[in-house]
DNA sequence: TACCCGGAAGGTAT
DNA sequence: GATACCTTCCGGGT
């Protein structure tokens, strides 16, 4: 029986965070995605290394490595059966912890002592001092011009690391994001690391073979947002870890592939939109997007960073981790539903890079698409939105405002190919058959060759799909 | 109060 | 510099 680790100092917590940490798609993963500097080293990092490299990291099983936060899912059971035995603890129901090591760095106290009734406060220092010390190692590392945003499953050995932020900026400056921990964080590492951009997601063959694809068959990197979600179903966070690089900080991956966020296979990677995205990375992000994104692919590549594009990468995330933001109601017709309007302006707001994003200036911009019939807005029903264009579509039009003279296709295809998503908190049965009629009521073209699956929002799913101009139409707004 | 709308101005990337 | 695509702010309606 060991000492009970004492406690530390807290990281900033919230019931946002907690909410973060479990329940939401939303998964702390993302965020070390993101902003893999840490959240520990928060309000932390001007601080000397904490305290004497403690016992534990070297009594860890040999397998862990140092930083918790590039555990596998795997690795995360065995520093908790680890930490039964030498703690004793009371017996760990393992089911609980289905993250990565990411993931249960981001629980909070509150989290580990709901997912491990007596042993989470254990868990919680042990971890805290193993993220700690790791961020006191990197630390001590030479910094790099390597921007942050790429994934650090870097060894703690100073002798062979990877490109390494400059943690000590971290907490420098810091302007907490107000709604939440998890905004806040983000805030605080995005303003010291401009880091937002979106990893490129690895290909679905990178990912063949991973057990802990189980439950989640097609990761890809993505955007934060593609994070297992950790609400307790197996979020795979950990995908990340075994495919996305290994422990030695070798990988034929780029150290930033994301490999455990999940969201479709063809679903393009965010881009860096500004060059201090890209400044500290060099080649970052052309080495990742040649390795998951080559240009064989004939789909232009919208990478996420418009805002239709993005929200049909949630509503099709193949795991549907997403629907607590936003699902679809009816996906032949395209309509769905904005299930959590303020956590989705969150995201948006995290991909973007604009913290203080909220629901009015989100559906300011979905407003915009009104204009260019991309969507439209289902009449009386709150947060209900039509999609009136294929994605592959919008993808092929290279300037979308060609589509203000082009009227929606409205695929309608069959309702067979794919399942709904019903949103859960409340049936929709009766308003998806009305939305179908409503989504009838446009006119239509009906000049289109489907072949394959006719998903209609799936962009997933390649559809080819021949569209012909439509005749100018009259804007349904303005 | 929240949602919804659309004008206007501005920012950033291409 | 032009353009696209938002972002931000706002006044107003429901």
């Amino acid at each position: 029986m060991k000492l009970v680790p004492g406690p530390l100092p807290p990281i900033p917590t919230s019931s946002s965070m907690d909410r973060l940490a479990l329940p939401l798609p939303f998964s702390p993963d993302s965020l070390f995605w993101r902003y893999p500097l840490g959240f520990a080293s928060i309000g932390q990092a001007q601080q000397p290394p904490s305290s004497p490299l403690f016992d534990y990291k070297s009594q860890l099983p040999s397998s862990l490595a140092s930083d918790p936060r590039v555990w596998s899912r795997e690795d995360v059971v065995s520093f908790l059966r680890w930490a039964e035995r030498e703690f004793d603890l009371q017996p760990i129901d393992l089911d609980m912890f289905q993250m990565n090591g990411k993931a249960i760095c981001l629980l909070t106290r509150t989290d580990l002592a709901e997912r491990a009734p007596g042993s989470g406060d254990v868990l919680y220092n042990v971890l805290q001092i193993l993220v700690r010390e790791a961020n006191s190692l990197q630390r001590m590392l030479p910094s790099s011009p390597v921007t942050p945003t790429s994934r650090h499953p870097y060894p703690l050995s100073p002798h062979s690391h990877p490109p390494t932020p400059n943690w000590n900026i971290i907490a420098q400056n810091a302007d907490p994001f107000q709604s939440s921990h998890a905004a806040s964080l983000a805030a605080h590492l995005m303003a010291q690391s401009n880091s937002v951009t979106l990893s490129p997601a690895p290909s679905v063959d990178s990912q063949a073979g991973s057990p802990q694809h189980a439950d989640n068959p097609q990761t890809f990197g993505h955007s934060i947002f593609s994070m297992g979600g950790s609400n307790g179903s197996g979020s795979n966070p950990s995908d990340s870890d075994e495919d996305g690089y290994d422990k030695t900080g070798q990988s034929g991956s780029p150290p930033n592939t994301p490999s455990a966020y999940s969201l479709p296979p063809p679903l393009p990677t965010m881009a860096p939109r500004s060059p201090k995205e890209v400044a500290g990375s060099p080649g970052m992000f052309k080495a990742v997007g040649r390795e998951f994104f080559p240009n064989e692919s004939p789909e232009p590549n919208t990478n996420g960073r418009l805002l239709w594009d993005f929200l049909q990468q949630l509503l099709n995330d193949p795991a549907q981790r997403y629907t607590n933001y936003i699902a679809w109601k009816n996906r032949d017709t395209g309509v769905f539903k904005i299930v959590d309007p303020a956590g989705l302006a969150k995201l948006w707001g995290i991909q973007k890079n604009h913290l203080s994003m909220n629901y009015d200036k989100m559906s300011r911009a979905l407003r915009y698409y009104y204009r260019v019939n991309i969507l439209r807005k289902v009449q009386g029903e709150r947060h209900c939105y039509q999609f009136l264009r294929n994605p592959n579509e919008l993808k092929n039009i290279k300037n979308i405002s060609l589509l203000r003279q082009m009227s929606p296709t409205n695929l309608k295809p069959p309702a067979q190919i794919v399942p709904n998503v019903t949103i859960k908190p409340e049936p929709v049965e009766a308003e998806s058959e009305a939305n179908r009629d409503d989504y009838d009521e446009k006119p239509t073209d009906l000049s289109i060759t489907m072949e394959g699956p006719t998903d209609l929002s799936s962009s997933s799913r390649h559809v080819n799909i021949i569209c012909s101009p439509d005749p100018p139409i009259p804007p349904q707004h303005h």
